[in-house]
DNA sequence: TGGAGTATACTTTTT
DNA sequence: GTATACTCCA
């Protein structure tokens, strides 16, 4: 028997060694999922199976990556290389680069990412005259996506009765002609959002049975990963494609489906069995990664949904700790709390910081985990934020390699039409809208042919010279590699001239990310990998189809010896050794908005089932009294979830049982923690200092960007420490001239007050800080002196 | 045409 | 509270 299969266990060797025929994996969290897909693929391939017709399709880049790593690492040698393992979206977009034109599209189509996309959509509503009070781009675009993904094409969400209904009531009865409009508008730009790359390619296989026979007959073994995730679209996808071999392999937990509102539907693990004749079904219910305690309590709570394909998790691993339940009095306590235990876990268990992870529901509530973190000096990556690539800077370059490779690129026209500014305003940039709209061509149509259109001799000119530049950069495509082609249009358009001559921080910061992409380019250029051992296409399209396609967590290295901070959806299919599970509050978590069904208040308690499970060793619940959102303090109660937790797992006593025990925490939740210790251990402030000892002092907007904060912090507050017994005067007593004391920011001088009377503000010049507009009706200030 | 001043939004969102 | 988008005036 071959070495790789020996490590695996009964269940896990049912599933590799299933070669023939349909099979779905019911894959319990930390019951070796990755490990069973990436060897049963190098199983196939030691079989005899020809690694050009495996397909294996994943939901993110970094799981498609890790799977190929591990694949290599299995077989040795290189023949890994040849598999075709990727998202979903960057499989058919590179399956529709070659074959796009079979459906109308010009193969070197643009990807619309979501801000593009939601651009289109606002474009059509304004054109349409309709109020982008009641027509929100982004819920519309929403709607428009969600209709996608479950294949509803316009024409069907027109004639629907039951969407209709829902759109009638929500008095929007124009998103049917929006989206058709979006559509045609998207399909005349030459460009595919990202729903279409799923969509597009079903479109193909449906309506081109040569398309679809020459990839029934290239992708003879397909094995699908978080099958649960997957929306209609890609089921259909998968369905077609697998027909002629029925070779296929879908991996999954339905207990951690947490994506519904992307679209995902559990039907389709249901639907799977019926979908073929015979399927083996194989559940992994040995968990490798957390100790019994962990895997009771998970147990417990997905135990309280109904609807779930019957399986019980178990491990033979330690049984661990108990599972700390802790409440703090402020979403700032949470975070000082969490800092806290984090540097103590550390010094008594030498932990390191990759161990540890913060997970929240709500992005929003990282504010108070990263300022607790960068007062302690403790090293963190947040995920979440928004991708290198859809920074301004950067989009703004991109729009213009876009246009070149795409001139019906609307999108990327309207972007750098007049950036850097050459005389080509809002007036005329409508009339060309105009102009396009109603002689049904492009805007770069319009352009090209200017003269005939009535431009004043001035504008004509600049016009003329902007066609003549966008020309002149095409050309070049011929001949010069990607990079070549990017670094002369930064030059020429005078944009890395225009950043290089601002010398703000922002200026700089936004030089220095221009440099960044040229370099990346440069190095995209230069990598010599061959993916599927086809030729490599190192033009600007192939790049520029790439990076639409990728995530800030692409741009991040999982491994850098940081603490976490994500969602729990992001989380999902991670592992920690500790795991802080944060703002377990109602109305927070269970979601205010997830509460008035059933299904939606399951699927928050998957999700809590999720960031259980993201735990080995220790796992603290953390909840706060009171907690500041969107400006206001609100009130909270615990979770349910947490009462749903059996109570001998809990260690409650971190918590204080209510607001008795809460009014003797004086110090910070580290000191109330410690005191138990027996000495050795005195606080907080020490706590603070020793990190300074080791990390060095805490980040300030004169130095340069520490080592240890991440790359894209670019937003640096020196910390201040508030003056004990900091009181706040009444907004009314402040002046001009004032010497004053911010809590966060420190001490400085107000120079100027402005803002009507409900709504004063005070323009403070920081010692530390610069200046800043405070808000007076929410920042408290202290008059020194 | 661009900057300041005002309005608005904010659940998750793999791509 | 904060980040971003829009509007309006100089």
């Amino acid at each position: 028997m071959q070495d790789y299969i020996k490590g695996l266990n009964e269940r896990q060797k049912e599933a590799v060694l299933h070669i023939q025929g349909p099979i779905m994996i019911i894959a319990g969290a930390g019951s070796g999922k990755t490990k069973v897909l990436t060897t049963r693929i190098a199983h196939l391939m030691a079989s005899g199976i020809d690694a050009f017709n495996i397909l294996a399709l994943t939901f993110t880049n970094k799981a498609a990556r890790e799977m190929k790593e591990r694949i290599e690492h299995i077989l040795g040698g290189n023949e890994a290389r040849n598999l075709y393992i990727g998202t979903f979206h960057s499989v058919f977009a590179r399956i529709l680069r070659a074959e796009a034109h079979r459906i109308g599209y010009p193969n070197n189509f643009t990807i619309y990412d979501t801000d593009d996309a939601k651009s289109v959509v606002k474009a059509v509503i304004n054109e349409m005259h309709l109020d982008d009070k009641l027509y929100k781009p982004s819920q519309v675009y929403n709607r428009i996506s969600s209709a996608k993904n479950a294949l509803v094409s316009p024409a069907d969400y027109a004639t629907d009765y039951y969407v209709q209904q829902e759109d009638i009531r929500a008095n929007r009865p124009a998103i049917a002609k929006i989206y058709d409009s979006y559509c045609k508008r998207c399909f005349k730009n030459g460009a595919m959002d990202f729903d279409d790359l799923l969509l597009k390619f079903y479109e193909l296989l449906k309506t081109n049975p040569e398309s679809l026979s020459k990839y029934q007959h290239k992708f003879k073994f397909i094995l699908i990963d978080e099958y649960q995730d997957t929306n209609p679209a890609q089921y259909e996808v998968i369905k077609l494609l697998g027909a002629m071999h029925e070779n296929v392999c879908v991996v999954g937990d339905d207990a951690q489906s947490i994506y519904s509102f992307r679209g995902a539907t559990i039907q389709n693990i249901l639907q799977f069995q019926k979908d073929y004749d015979e399927v083996k079904v194989v559940k992994l219910e040995q968990n490798y990664r957390s100790t019994q305690t962990i895997i009771n309590a998970a147990n417990d709570v997905i135990g309280k949904n109904k609807g779930q394909i019957p399986k019980v998790l178990f491990t033979e691993n330690a049984e661990g700790e108990k599972i700390r339940i802790v409440k703090t009095m402020s979403d700032n306590e949470e975070g000082k709390f969490v800092a806290d235990s984090i540097q103590e876990q550390k010094l008594r268990n030498h932990f390191l910081n990759k161990d540890f992870a913060i997970l929240y529901r709500t992005n929003a509530q990282s504010r108070a985990f990263e300022e607790a973190l960068r007062r302690m000096a403790i090293p963190y990556t947040m995920y979440g934020g928004v991708s290198f690539y859809q920074r301004k800077e950067i989009k703004d370059l991109v729009a213009y390699l876009r246009l070149i490779i795409n001139s019906r690129d609307e999108e990327a026209l309207k972007r750098i039409i007049n950036y850097p500014v050459r005389g080509i305003g809002k007036t005329t940039i409508d009339k060309i809208i105009l102009l396009a709209n109603t002689h049904n061509k492009t805007m770069w149509e319009i352009l090209v042919e200017a003269a005939q259109h009535g431009f004043r001799a001035g504008t004509l000119e600049v016009i003329n010279n902007f066609v003549t530049m966008i020309r002149s950069f095409s050309s070049m495509l011929e001949k010069h590699n990607a990079y070549e082609v990017a670094f002369h249009v930064g030059k020429n358009t005078n944009l890395v001239r225009e950043l290089f001559n601002d010398k703000s921080t922002e200026g700089l910061q936004r030089y220095e990310n221009i440099q960044e992409l040229l370099n990346s380019i440069k190095e995209w250029v230069e990598s010599p990998d061959n993916e599927d051992g086809e030729v490599v296409d190192k033009g600007l399209g192939a790049y520029l189809q790439q990076i639409t396609l990728l995530t800030d967590a692409d741009e991040k290295d999982p491994d850098a010896d940081t603490v976490k901070l994500m969602t729990i959806h992001a989380a999902k299919g991670l592992e920690f050794e500790c795991v802080f599970a944060a703002g377990l509050e109602e109305m927070l978590f269970p979601n205010a908005m997830s509460i008035n069904t059933r299904e939606e208040l399951e699927e928050e308690r998957r999700l809590f089932y999720v960031v259980v499970t993201r735990a080995k060793k220790k796992l603290w619940v953390t909840y706060a009294n009171t907690r500041y959102k969107f400006g206001q303090l609100v009130q909270n109660e615990p979770s349910r979830f947490i009462e749903e937790l059996p109570e001998q797992l809990l260690d409650r006593s971190y918590a204080g049982g209510g607001t008795k025990m809460s009014n003797n925490f004086g110090g910070s939740a580290f000191e109330r923690m410690n005191s138990g210790f027996g000495g050795g251990w005195s606080g907080g402030k020490k706590a603070a200092e020793d990190a300074e000892k080791r990390y060095g002092p805490p980040p300030s907007k004169k130095s340069a960007t520490p080592s240890y904060l991440p790359p894209k912090m670019e937003k640096k507050v020196t910390d201040h420490t508030p003056t004990e017994n900091f009181v706040a005067n009444e907004v009314t007593e402040l002046a001009v001239g004032q010497k004053v004391e911010h809590q966060k920011f420190g001490f400085g001088e107000i120079i100027k007050m402005e803002g009507a009377s409900h709504n004063p503000m005070a323009i403070i010049k920081f010692e530390t800080n610069g200046e800043k507009k405070i808000l007076l009706n929410y920042a408290r200030l202290r008059i020194v002196g």
